[in-house]
DNA sequence: TTGAAAGCGCTAACAG
DNA sequence: CTGTTAGCGCTTTCAA
């Protein structure tokens, strides 16, 4: 490993001025300044982060915690999040927690460990004692966090029961989301609200977790509960997709038999035949933005807002009735 | 911050001995040990990783390069990576590097400059002037790195090609993947092989990537240039999963009239109607194993096989005809 | 069994 | 404009 120090040797001047000269920080004079650069080229010498963030006390990596990237809303998201930070010259620590309080715990004191300097987190568990660790909430907004990116789930919720009110249901059934996840609740009022005013009976299907055992436990278990469910609302896309294929194989005609809609907008809902209806989450936008949320608050540049909502946009596909 | 010293001062030992009591290295006396274990739980001290690393000239971090993380063959990849990783006291430094070699470059110099002790890399790239850092290739061989895990991709085409022919195929076309990458050289030579032998003939459809724009615009391709097509082998699920819809949205009966074979056994084959099948590559256990192969590198641990190559398995799904 | 002290590679006063 | 120097928090000889 070449260092400062070789360098400095090399181009004839103190390590100080070399380091002066890598950051752009104080004087340097011109030929000192070339000869530095010079000898940096030769020897191919990189900066060591780790000797910079000891001494800083702030490394140029942040963490990204996710609940589960074999959901490709995450994977989305992730990207987002990773193309901001890149430009922004940060790498990402990844940590996937599967919905596991203790993994959560021990990443979080990873990122303190390697002097992280900032977290985006898109899960919502207990997030402790963080200090002063610059820190955002992505997509699912916990309790009362002071910086946060997430879509318009109440809204959501609207738009998907108003979207499937519009197919003439007979017997809607609504899958829930686990309710520790605010988003949930959001969007499950949201059509709820639209629901009471049109004055539509529906039923509930809670389901454990957003992941895929769950849809496909959730795909069976609907059928088998409600035999003569003709809307669905899925708690997202997977498991819309979960349902899709399940009603498929019974030989239920979508939609005319069966409507569906899901939630994330995630790739491959546009990969199947009938093309799966959803509300879109701008997920790539919401790691973006969370990214840039968190750059602006490491640099302690002035905050607009520090909660940004993004809008929710609703995707007519082929699991959709008609209007009548 | 507290650090190692507070301890120290709190325990009224010398930092020294806090160290060895932290590492269990050396001696320390019973009082000792007691004193600091309460001094550390008190003050809720956690040692920096950033100055041990500098010290040590390693991390306990490690990079790991995918080529997609949207490719949902990828997350499943890195989990495994991550569980193993994780296991071993080890956290991750993500890199997608969207086919870009300036970006991979930019990743690896990153991984340098933090120290990485390792590096596991599923993308082919010129991985250039890595030193002695162990490095681990997963997935897509290179050239003639020395360490690496990957499918049986030879055989992966022959089962394809054998699965294709036993639903009597009249046409049949097969996807090639980007011909820098060595899986999908082999891949086509194990299915040609099979053809030869059976003397059937088939048509060749090159693709540019293994993404879902490459996907989307294959699945178009495909109907437009064979439109007699009625057996298609495709790159990887993505691109069969593209071409289902494709054909269902035209009409096209699945698999009577057409049948597809996928590559990877993503998990949304079996998420959609007719189901798609597919030739499974391990990816959870890939990223296992290749996590492991890394550890004992690192660790110097004695190497049974440098190379590891793990057997692909066939899925019989819905989107093959029958054996006549 | 323990502590003093010398770094790991870099940055930031502070003199010159 | 430039060099000297004192750390950042930790590990590891080397004496005691």
């Amino acid at each position: 490993m070449t260092t400062i120090k070789d360098v400095a040797k090399l181009a004839g001047v103190s390590v100080a001025t070399v380091s002066r000269a890598i950051n752009q920080s104080g004087y340097v004079g011109v030929d000192s300044a070339q000869k530095i650069e010079k000898a940096i080229k030769k020897l191919d010498f990189h900066p060591s982060e780790v000797a910079r963030s000891l001494y800083q006390k702030k490394s140029k990596l942040v963490g990204l915690l996710l609940p589960d990237i074999s959901n490709p809303f995450f994977p989305l998201l992730a990207k987002g999040v990773e193309d901001k930070m890149n430009e922004a010259g940060y790498h990402l620590i990844l940590g996937n927690v599967q919905e596991d309080m203790a993994k959560e715990q021990d990443y979080l004191k990873a990122f303190m460990q390697n002097n992280v300097a900032g977290i985006l987190s898109a899960v919502d568990g207990g997030t402790s004692n963080l200090k002063e660790i610059p820190f955002v909430l992505l997509d699912r907004v916990a309790t009362k966090k002071e910086y946060a990116v997430h879509g318009n789930d109440f809204e959501g919720g609207i738009l998907a029961a108003k979207t499937i009110a519009e197919g003439s249901p007979k017997e809607i059934v609504l899958l829930v989301g686990p309710k520790s996840i605010k988003g949930s609740v959001e969007r499950l009022k949201g059509s709820v609200s639209v629901f009471k005013e049109e004055n539509l009976t529906y039923q509930l299907l809670q389901t454990d977790s957003f992941q895929f055992d769950s849809a496909k436990k959730a795909s069976l278990e609907l059928f088998e509960q409600f035999p003569k469910v003709d809307s669905v609302i899925a708690s997202n896309d997977v498991h819309g997709l979960a349902i899709l294929k399940e009603a498929l194989r019974r030989g239920i005609k979508v939609p005319e038999e069966l409507q569906i809609i899901g939630y994330d907008d995630i790739p491959f809902s546009q990969m199947v035949y009938p093309s799966l209806a959803t509300i879109a989450q701008p997920a790539y936008e919401m790691g973006y933005k969370g990214a840039e949320l968190l750059c602006r608050i490491m640099e302690n540049q002035p905050i607009d807002k520090k909660i940004i909502q993004l809008p929710v946009l609703l995707k007519q596909r082929e699991t959709l009735r008609k209007k009548e």
